[in-house]
DNA sequence: AGATAATATCTTCCGCGTCAGATATATTCC
DNA sequence: GGAATATATCTGACGCGGAAGATATTATCT
């Protein structure tokens, strides 16, 4: 009972008991929950010299498989961001030699956005490291907790349609 | 196994086999699910004519109780937010007159940001319409289900120091 | 073929947050 | 009491993303 949530659900206990605000114990923790893993994961970004923006590019357009490439649409589809930022994102990962931003010769609208063999590598040492992070982050709960924590995450995405 | 985590995990194991990605079922989902959510959230702020950050600061003030007040410094505690987002939040809410800027007697350095009768009728509307959008969000779920994933969120943050 | 509509990408402007430094006031130590 | 330091807040520059519109290319219809 000592952690901010559960803080905050007293104080609305006291100024609205006309309310049910136990589903904070949910949504609001899973938002302070989520920052504080945004965080914790972004540092492992920064050792590699890499912002969340350039990571998520690299690392969409590297599990793609050989020969690693994607269009910027694909590549919004896939990172839910609006196409200017893809295009802000890709420039920025162009600048450092990351990626590689071609004309799709099937259709001159589109572009052909690849991995560099630079890129390939410094997403692969940097993707290595992450997994490594996430399963530091994971180390608190039982393969149980975590197979239940998936399940009930997936649930949920799945009617609220993600 | 058709939703987009799912898949990318399928991906990277293809790709990158030397690693165990399962940690993305529950990091990647919670992610997601927390940028849906967030969605789904702001629409009903925004029907009040109010953005994130003023939501947060009008709701911050209120559940302290009478008289609704508080220094910029433990509303950005509270909300985890910079001192300079404070500024310009609690700058925003002043311009809408929801709340008011004082200098606080004890400390002439201190502020004592309160919020005004119009601020306050402003956010027990929108804040009842919050929960109650809240308990749509979470009708997936059974109480049994509810309960298990705000303890594993819970269990989750406190080891994560949140 | 020429006009019109559709599609893909980029550009521009804006909002909002962070960070580092500036300012104002308080406290501490001689 | 005065200098040095600490604390609270604000300011300004910057980064990043969203939204709407501009541009380029392709598809469709007659």
């Amino acid at each position: 009972m000592a952690d901010h949530v559960s803080t905050v659900m007293a104080q609305w206990e006291q100024e609205r008991p006309d309310l049910d605000v136990t589903p904070q114990a949910v949504i609001a923790r899973l938002h302070r929950l989520a920052l504080r893993l945004t965080d914790e994961l972004v540092q492992v970004y920064a050792e590699h010299g890499l912002g969340e923006g350039e990571f998520d590019v690299l690392a969409t357009l590297r599990r793609q498989g050989a020969p690693y490439a994607l269009t910027p649409k694909e590549l919004g589809e896939q990172t839910m961001v609006s196409s200017g930022a893809v295009t802000k994102r890709v420039d920025r990962c162009l600048a450092q030699g990351w990626v590689s931003r071609g004309r799709r010769d099937e259709d001159g609208r589109g572009r052909r956005i690849a991995l560099t063999e630079s890129g390939r590598e410094l997403i692969d040492a940097a993707f290595t490291d992450h997994i490594a992070n996430e399963h530091r982050l994971l180390a608190v709960f039982t393969a149980a907790e975590r197979r239940s924590l998936a399940r009930l995450l997936e649930k949920w995405a799945e009617q609220t349609g993600a």
